[in-house]
DNA sequence: GACACATGGGAGAGCGCTCTCCGAAACCTT
DNA sequence: AAGGTTTCGGAGAGCGCTCTCCCATGTGTC
């Protein structure tokens, strides 16, 4: 694309002074006379003139973009992507924060392990920032790589050890407890869980967390099935969980869209919720409140979470100082009708 | 970020050449003695270079990268974006034409008008190398913006008249005249149809060709209730409908979700799909064939779309004509049990 | 053995910008 | 009025790379 537009030296020409003044006008710098000023802005419009980037990144170090990294190592993770509503909440939380700043927010998916070299090469060029890092899998070795690169890093989730850079995330295991302790206080003693991949180091706290809480209650085992975080997964993990034992009385899924998929199960088996199944979610995203019955869950304020995540970096970026911040966020138990 | 790591300078020294015989090697270009080669490998694997793609960019003007924009002039749209499989489609067709040629993808959502023009700006500057857009309105001031500012753009669904770029779109006129003429075959008598915003050009389309597809067939007066394209608009627009005019047997939905939420709607009622009302959807997404009953829909190839269009910029690029290439795509009627 | 010709590798210009100097002019201050 | 100080704008180096020249070797031909 040989698409060489106007450049400083052009609009300089245009307006009768020099590439460094309407550098500074440009960039809105130091005192330059008003008249000079209107002068060069003028000769910009007429000359249409967009500054290279490129050029500007090879001096300045800076691209003025910020990659959000979406990464997963299963396979077909876009179809995930694109219909769990998390990660709608993610950039929702992210875009106003670098909106405000100018700075351009660039989504990176990492669907395969190509894509995933591809994209580390793409970054260690200097294709952005810094990079916000959503993974989903406590294997992805892409923040690992990204902070081996030297690439300012701030991760949605806890780094897994190794890894040093900053971070956000829930007390995974502590909504876990509030959820066990809701259903064990509304008299429900034999309560069964949907957990989601043991890959996922989430799910994985909030299992534990609600075992965890349930022993201490005095509860007996607890039933787990795990599913993939989609509703037909947490359908299908309820049909089991019920065919294994259909004395349970609660259900805490790892997510709202598994807990959707349990109260679909018990709705097409004429199981009353809550009356005779108690069901209770994670996350509060819509998924949950638009479920029939409205769900009882566990709220994690992703979208604060994702926002403080991008102040995090861009306070880095700021700085230069690669002190590696972090915050952890306490879950909040929304109370709806499914329990 | 003086994150100045090595430069083509400092292999030179390591592998005892010159830059000139370092930048060949990286590239893979001429011939360059195997021996040497491998000198400036060991060392570019010694000093962890990455080339500086600023610098690359500044004389090739390329940067490697293509924009996938995702463009809505409405509020909150990313509750959409990431709630509805049609976006994930389009990423799942556009990333593997993409990665295959070692073309970075980088996904843009332009969410207000702020964020537009930002984009633009971003874009202008020299971000990448074309866009693919995606748009939702129909005065979606974005595809014209970009054409304007010089930027190879190619369009998925054709562009507003004034704006020359390439584009890929699906008849969906004849779409919806399939449908009509599937629900006329089965006896269908008194159709009704949910559809979109009338700023979506593709609705508009589809609601036209239903409609004008009955009048030929000799139907009367076809009912219609707008949805905004999510599930919960459907049932929505299902229940106005039924208000409306209990005797409707057949209503054709502008995409799957929303005639999953007629049927959802329907189902509540104890009204019998395919029995009483027989449903099609558009689309023919995983929200199809996950629907209860699975449903009946009209099939837009969203992949091979994506795909295609994608390969549409690739030739832009390569070839630096400014062609503006077209493919309209023919739907098929994918036939389950809901019609 | 003299010439033409391919082949491998170096020198150096220059992509478009920023930013540090510096000098000229204007303004105080005493 | 002389010196000091501030304000404004220009000159020019240089960011890290690519790519065109060009020269120094090989290799083939008669």
């Amino acid at each position: 694309m040989g698409n060489r537009g106007p450049t400083l030296e052009d609009v300089a020409r245009e307006a009768g002074v020099s590439r460094a003044t309407v550098s500074r006008v440009v960039n809105g710098v130091r005192n330059v006379a008003p008249e000079i000023q209107e002068a060069v802005l003028a000769a910009v419009a007429r000359t249409g003139y967009a500054p290279n980037q490129a050029a500007r990144s090879l001096v300045t170090r800076r691209t003025g973009a910020v990659a959000l990294v979406l990464s997963a190592t299963g396979g077909s993770f876009t179809a995930r992507l694109f219909s769990d509503p998390f990660f709608g909440r993610v950039v929702d939380g992210v875009l106003p924060v670098l909106r405000e700043r100018a700075v351009q927010p660039v989504l990176l998916v990492a669907e395969s392990e190509p894509a995933r070299a591809q994209l580390v090469e793409y970054l260690r060029r200097g294709g952005a920032d810094g990079a916000l890092v959503v993974p989903l899998d406590e294997e992805d070795p892409l923040p690992g790589m990204l902070v081996g690169a030297g690439l300012p890093t701030v991760l949605f989730g806890r780094p897994r050890s190794g890894v040093r850079c900053g971070w956000v995330d829930l007390d995974n295991t502590a909504g876990a407890r509030i959820a066990a302790e809701h259903l064990w206080a509304a008299g429900r003693r034999r309560p069964a869980t949907i957990a989601a991949p043991v890959t996922a180091p989430t799910a994985r706290e909030r299992l534990d967390g609600f075992t965890a809480a349930l022993t201490a209650l005095g509860a007996g085992e607890v039933p787990v099935e795990r599913g993939r975080f989609t509703e037909e997964s947490g359908r299908d993990a309820m049909a089991r969980l019920w065919e294994r034992d259909p004395g349970i009385d609660a259900v805490f899924a790892a997510n709202d869209l598994m807990a959707r998929g349990a109260c679909r199960y018990l709705a097409e088996r004429g199981v009353a919720v809550p009356g005779r199944v108690a069901v209770v979610g994670f996350d509060d995203s819509v998924a949950a409140h638009t479920a029939a019955p409205p769900l009882t869950t566990v709220r994690q304020p992703v979208e604060e979470m994702a926002a403080a995540m991008t102040r995090l970096l861009l306070t880095h970026l700021d700085t230069g100082t690669p002190e590696t911040g972090s915050k952890l966020f306490e879950p909040v138990l929304v109370v709806r009708e499914s329990a």
